[in-house]
DNA sequence: AAAAGTCGGTTGTATTTACAACGGAAAAGA
DNA sequence: TCTTTTCCGTTGTAAATACAACCGACTTTT
């Protein structure tokens, strides 16, 4: 267990927390540890999660299988990432996907309980611990209401205008740079490439925006 | 401020604490209280939200306006809703949408950092509020998931196919009954509603499936 | 410097979807 | 019972998308 304590240092769970704390804590927090061979189930479909998670080591691929077995891909888990937050609470269904280890992974188990259950005398870094996995949960959160709303959007040039609305308003400016490739870009809007640059040329003809590489400008709209 | 006390009762957050409680610890929490007229903003996008944010009365809207000008809907908020959390982490940036009040509405606005901070001798109900807020927050978390996953797939068929096994997995039978009408289906798939009944028709002559009003059943399929 | 690989824009076609419109069945209301 | 409304399946057409393939510019590798 005290192998990890460098590892949990890294993650956002217990940053600014020093490793005599965290030895600590590990303790109080009736942390255990698991290991899972590549390829291994870490958890399956209708199983039901109680603790909070901790990626330790190797690497961890959320699919998911439909009733006439065809498997989609629906996220990775990197070393230091919290996962199964959300399944913790008590009145939560079971699982719906597969946790599987892409690699030989090393999984922490937390008590969720003992984490939000609070002993102020004898962890002084409790509340900081509560603290950021709010702020941790809160920002998946965020980014995966900024995710639906974009998806929700129906073509792919509303998909475009909703995005780029976005990240202008995030950099605050209507110039901005956007750290996608056309690839990565295409992914994160689930729409195909070359019909989205395909999009983006019309709109850049049609004087909504202009682009060079990753630097976009968005212009007024030219009300005829 | 105790006027609303029977109200907050009945949300979640506070559900199964008593009246003395609450009103206890709205003092203890920093609570204030703000009203709005109909269409009134309550926030607007760009500003920052270090509260928690709770409905008391009225109804809110939360509308995105891209760069260009266009309008959606993204969500609505009813009495007894939290809303704001996930904007509440200091790291998190502005807001992205507006929201406005639907109605003359009542806002409650909770110091978020007092509510994760512990004060174990003056409210014994802290507690229970910090795992009730982590719950709700877990719950909202899985939702964005789990239609996520349906939006990121492309064709009406493939969400369809999503969902259903989705029902399935959660009814923990191939057989089950949903709780939308066609139209509602449509719109949480953000399809078109005669395109969806168009492919649930072409997939039940398929013999992928057969349907009767609300009631879905699924079969295995037919390998040739 | 040549070769290989990456990236982004373009094009054509087959497929899929949206949209509008229609009609029948069932439910709700008078 | 008759009328009105709602729900849902069907159809045809126009529009949007996916997919595959290609090309040129640029980068990286050897």
């Amino acid at each position: 267990m005290k192998k990890y304590i460098s590892t949990l240092k890294r993650t956002k769970l217990f940053a600014g927390i020093g490793e005599e704390e965290i030895a600590s804590m590990l303790n109080c927090l009736n942390a255990s540890v698991k290991n899972y061979s590549k390829k291994e189930y870490v958890f399956r479909q209708g199983e039901y999660i109680r603790d909070l998670l901790l990626l330790a080591e190797g690497r961890l691929i959320i699919q998911k299988v439909d009733y006439w077995g065809n498997l989609s891909i629906l996220n990775e888990i990197c070393i230091g990432e919290m996962f199964g937050e959300a399944y913790a609470a008590p009145d939560s269904g079971a699982l719906l996907n597969d946790v599987i280890a892409a690699e030989d992974s090393t999984v922490l188990f937390f008590d969720i309980e003992k984490i939000l259950s609070l002993c102020p005398s004898a962890c002084p870094y409790h509340t900081r611990l509560v603290k950021a996995l709010f702020y941790t949960i809160s920002e998946k959160n965020r980014k995966l209401v900024q995710k639906l709303g974009l998806m929700s959007q129906r073509t792919t040039r509303e998909k475009l205008l909703s995005y780029l609305s976005d990240e202008a308003k995030k950099q605050n400016s209507s110039s901005f740079t956007i750290s996608f490739n056309r690839q990565q870009m295409a992914d994160f809007l689930s729409v195909d490439r070359s019909a989205m640059s395909n999009e983006l040329c019309k709109m850049r003809d049609e004087g909504m925006l202009d682009f060079h590489k990753n630097k976009f400008t968005l212009f007024e709209e030219q009300k005829i």
